[in-house]
DNA sequence: TATTTATTGATAATGGTTTTCATTATTAAT
DNA sequence: ATTAATAATGAAAACCATTATCAATAAATA
């Protein structure tokens, strides 16, 4: 990474401006923790690993900016069932790409997977377009998720 | 309907027993509520409209019949992101069939859309053909969910 | 009928998330 | 630079959907 920690990618700079906000430590350390994780953190993770970094944060402060991120698209916002939310960058250094869960009912397991994206991406298409036409609903993300028992649960 | 109101259909007394349960009255008009309706209740929806029925009802038990019956496959639930669970009755006299949601976030209406199944289900049993191999996951369930702006809302 | 077992509902507790509000940091204006 | 206006922060309290507790009741079984 040619940027100290803390300092944040340029690009996300603009970004915070260009929405309006102001690109403060505690949001570029919330930043840093979910850029160098592939796991799905709940809030309370993502405080934690950032306290060790910042201890001056509060919780609220990563709620709040947790926010700001999912609403600027930054970050997706995830409920595998468990009564907290899970948050995962949406593109960055340890981003795998587009994906979706396999949620295990069992153990509550996540796993990710990419597989068959080309045949989703088709799908997807002509049912974004149908349904963009039909309803005129403007389609800006999607959602899916499988759930059943992983290997160590059945 | 061949039954009266709180009574149910036959089949339903036997899933019940089938699983250890019993087909009390609070459940059997729980039941009736959710079968006559084509709308996401929550559970406090639904216990309002049990209480106009059955007024003894209290909200912990619509809480655990909920759960049963999610338990035994006959209600789906779902988060559309409002803070609370929505329930939705996965077969039924007034059940659309197989569909999946369009979530508007700016108002949160719900629109359910059937369009594109055949597609879709040709993508989900390739996939959950190749998912159960490769990860030798047990698929038991999937869910699909469009976000973006209703027409009022754009 | 007696006895075991499941179900119920009022109440209290839980816990993730939001709100409040005074303080502090950042930006813009002078 | 200094000051004024604005945004962001964090501690604490509030919120609120959901769960656990537990004594009372209903249903199934012997």
């Amino acid at each position: 990474m040619p940027w100290r920690n803390g300092t944040g990618p340029p690009w996300i700079h603009g970004k915070f401006q260009g929405c309006g906000y102001r690109l403060t430590m505690p949001r570029q350390v919330i930043m840093d923790v979910l850029s160098q994780t592939s796991e799905h953190l709940s809030a309370e993770d993502i405080y934690l690993a950032v306290h060790k970094i910042y201890p001056a944060i509060g919780l609220t402060t990563v709620y709040r900016t947790l926010e700001i991120l999912v609403q600027m698209g930054l970050v997706f916002k995830f409920d595998f069932g468990d009564g907290r939310a899970r948050y995962e960058l949406s593109e960055g250094p340890k981003s795998i790409g587009h994906h979706h869960h396999l949620v295990c009912s069992g153990c509550g397991r996540i796993i990710d997977y990419t597989d068959f994206i080309d045949d989703e991406v088709e799908l997807l298409k002509k049912t974004e377009k149908g349904l963009s036409k039909k309803y005129n609903f403007k389609i800006t993300n999607h959602l899916i998720q499988f759930y059943g028992l992983c290997d160590k649960c059945q």
